[in-house]
RNA sequence: GCCGAUGUAGCUCAGUUGGUCAGAGCGGCUGAUUUGUAAUCAGCAGGUCGUGGGUUCGAUUCCCUCCAUCGGCUCCA
């Protein structure tokens, strides 16, 4: 007999080589039904899997992530039955379940080539299968089994796989006909997979390498009840309908022309009075914290970017120089703000008193973007960072670090944003040529990032390879509508554009000293800002944000002299909005403005011009009953100051 | 850049197996209506069916190029 162990601490005995299932069952039968996967002893595997030895386990239903990563890595391999069954001769690559659902990538062949198109059939032959209950069956083999099963079977990207593994850790799986290469687990039969959607099909490098093959990835995404499945698709077209291109363009924020070129957008007045506003209350955090604004050009000489090195890390694929006519002198568009920044600190000699120095601008950038890459305001060739760069002193860098946390914290709290991952973004040790800098400036800058993150109690994720070319970073991620996370705020360390720049000071001892920098921007781009904003609120943004405050209905138009008043006492006290005079029923104004998102509805008639005062309406919970005007003025002033108040 | 898909009026979308096939709703304009809390009615105007080429007696429809967009991959200072 032996031990086993459950998460509450409850132990029991059960016959050597138990199984999970048999654990689940011996709980309850309707237990055993729902468990897809078992922990043993941290480590996740089959439900059929013997133990034979002592063992804490704990059984995983749809809830956990390990269920539903082992009922959607059994669903990749039986796409991949699918597959080959309609496909002989289809060579596989890797098939791991994802966040949501799974994905195989496959080699059709020469010449073939799978589409949406053909999706269907794949499902439906996916469907037949998963209905005659087919075992998942586990086969530890050596290394030389496994090349010759694939040798056999003539798949050069699963040899490649098994190449890198160490004899002793290989296993098969199979099911019905498809025997594949897995590490597990997998569910004991295909009987849970009851709705099949397979979502779409993309190109994918093997192994992640642009200089290797492309292989097609199919997408797609199971579930034990079609009720769910039904659900899921429910919420990615709720999803669409908070998509910031879809909400740009019904609330007039933004848009793009392919005449002015692509990813380059254009902000329309509601659009460019949401950016003045973030730009107003960032300028006033910032000058609170002892930011100074700067203000450089769009163009700078090459020369400057030979220097910071983002001419021959960036050059060759990037807008090419701009040149003089005369001289030919060449010219970059700015695809950072940096380097001017630089010589903004180099334009005198300064003290250890002078730091540390913070120099902001929102500064406008151009970089070249792969046409593949662009992406509504995610991802554009145009764009403006909230840009600051402090140079301070070595003994100062930490102390700055934590004060830019907290800017950054101040405006995901004002804004909201709750869900976000700071990530600490390293360098990759193992392809330094990629970096500038010597090894002990990298060390440094790594360790005071990681240590700022500690201090202020971050929960941290730490990527190798993420790294800027000059520093490390903190950058803060927020996921979209449709789960993609987009890179927000960030904080960068960098010793070595002082050091490429020249930059000094006179320290107190008399001697010339190197001053460190900070770059940092915490929206990270309006543009970028605004869109992940724009699909957190789904266009309702708090009233200080709004690019219309209220508007203005009447019931007729024999109320539109008073409607004007009123129009003009608000303007006058600060607050934004408009006189809807059109000549329509009054549901039908409330319907329009509530859809364009304006925060409050005003409803003036015959009551309202008698009383000096105003219906009030508030977006998405309708009549708020009379108020007088000046009341109003008043209540929207506090509700903006009481939600600015953090600035205080 | 690569793989796959899409592109019909400002927006959302119908339509043509190549031949009265250029349509609807919303939006816009004009008029009527003077309205009480999520769509008043009527009329009118809008498109060289993304662009350029080709096949054909004939192309919005078939083929190619380019442009833009969408889903991914790679990249992201």
């Amino acid at each position: 007999m032996i031990q086993i162990t459950f998460p509450d601490g409850r132990k029991r005995e059960y016959p050597e080589g138990t199984t999970g299932m048999e654990i689940a069952r011996s709980i309850s039968q309707n237990l055993a039904k729902e468990v897809y996967s078992i922990s043993v002893n941290g480590e996740v595997w089959d439900l059929t899997r013997p133990i034979s030895r002592d063992a804490s386990v704990k059984l995983h239903k749809w809830e956990d992530e390990e269920g539903r990563h082992a009922f959607w890595h059994s669903s990749a391999h039986l796409m991949a039955e699918a597959l080959e069954k309609i496909y002989p001769g289809i060579k596989f690559g890797i098939g791991p379940a994802i966040e949501n659902g799974f994905y195989y990538d496959v080699d059709p062949g020469e010449g073939r080539s799978i589409s949406d198109a053909d999706l269907p059939a794949v499902e439906k032959t996916m469907m037949e299968l998963a209905a005659k209950n087919e075992i998942y069956t586990r086969k530890p083999v050596s290394k030389p089994e496994a090349l010759a099963y694939f040798t056999g079977k003539g798949d050069p990207y699963k040899l490649e796989l098994i190449r890198d593994l160490q004899d002793g850790e290989i296993t098969l799986y199979n099911q019905g006909d498809f025997v594949d290469l897995c590490r597990g687990p997998h569910l004991p039969d295909t009987s849970s997979i009851k709705a099949i959607k397979l979502l779409s099909v993309a190109g994918a490098y093997w192994r992640g390498n642009e200089k290797n093959k492309q292989l097609t990835r199919i997408y797609g995404i199971t579930f034990p009840k079609q009720k769910q499945l039904d659900e899921y698709l429910e919420m990615l077209e709720q999803a669409k309908q908070r998509d910031h291109r879809k909400l740009g363009r019904e609330l007039e924020l933004f848009t793009f022309s392919a005449k002015v070129g692509q990813g380059l957008p254009l902000w329309l007045p509601r659009g460019a009075m949401l950016r003045e506003k973030l730009e107003f209350f960032l300028r006033k955090v910032q000058m609170a914290h002892g930011y100074q604004q700067v203000i450089t050009p769009h163009i700078g000489q090459k020369e400057l970017y030979v220097t910071s090195g983002h001419y021959e890390k960036y050059g060759k694929d990037s807008f090419q120089p701009i040149k003089t006519p005369i001289e030919g002198e060449e010219f970059l568009l700015k695809p950072m703000n940096c380097p001017h920044h630089c010589e903004i600190y180099s334009s005198k000699p300064r003290s250890y008193k002078d730091l540390p120095l913070r120099l902001a601008e929102f500064g406008t950038v151009y970089r070249y973007e792969q046409s593949g890459e662009l992406h509504g305001l995610t991802r554009v060739r145009g764009f403006t960072q909230d840009d600051a760069h402090i140079f301070c002193r070595p003994d100062q860098l930490k102390e700055e670090f934590l004060k830019v946390i907290d800017i950054i914290f101040i405006i995901f709290k004002a804004l909201d944003f709750n869900d976000y991952i700071a990530q600490v973004s390293l360098r990759d040790p193992n392809d330094k040529a990629k970096y500038i800098g010597s090894d002990e400036n990298w060390e440094k800058a790594e360790s005071a990032i990681i240590e700022a993150a500690k201090e202020k109690g971050l929960k941290t994720v730490v990527e190798l390879g993420e790294a800027a070319f000059y520093g490390p970073k903190l950058d803060f991620m927020v996921k979209d509508a449709l789960g993609r996370k987009w890179q927000l705020g960030t904080i960068q360390v960098d010793y070595n554009l002082p050091e490429r720049f020249g930059l000094e000071y006179i320290g107190s001892d008399d001697q010339r000293h190197r001053p460190v920098m900070i770059h940092r921007a915490p929206f990270g781009s309006m543009e970028r800002f605004v869109a992940v904003l724009l699909e957190h609120t789904a266009g309702k943004f708090p009233l200080w944000l709004a690019p219309e405050q209220f508007v203005i209905m009447t019931i007729s138009d024999k109320f539109n002299d008073y409607a004007e008043k009123v129009l003009k006492l608000l303007n006058n006290s600060d607050i934004r909005g408009f006189f809807d005079n059109r000549n329509e029923k009054i549901g039908k104004k409330i319907r329009d403005n509530e859809l364009r998102r304006i925060p409050y509805l005003l409803v003036i008639g015959e009551k309202e011009m008698e009383s000096q005062t105003i219906s009030l309406r508030k977006q998405g919970e309708g009549d708020k009953g009379a108020m007088p005007v000046e009341e109003f003025a008043r209540f929207v002033q506090e509700e903006v100051k009481r939600q600015l108040q953090i600035l205080d």
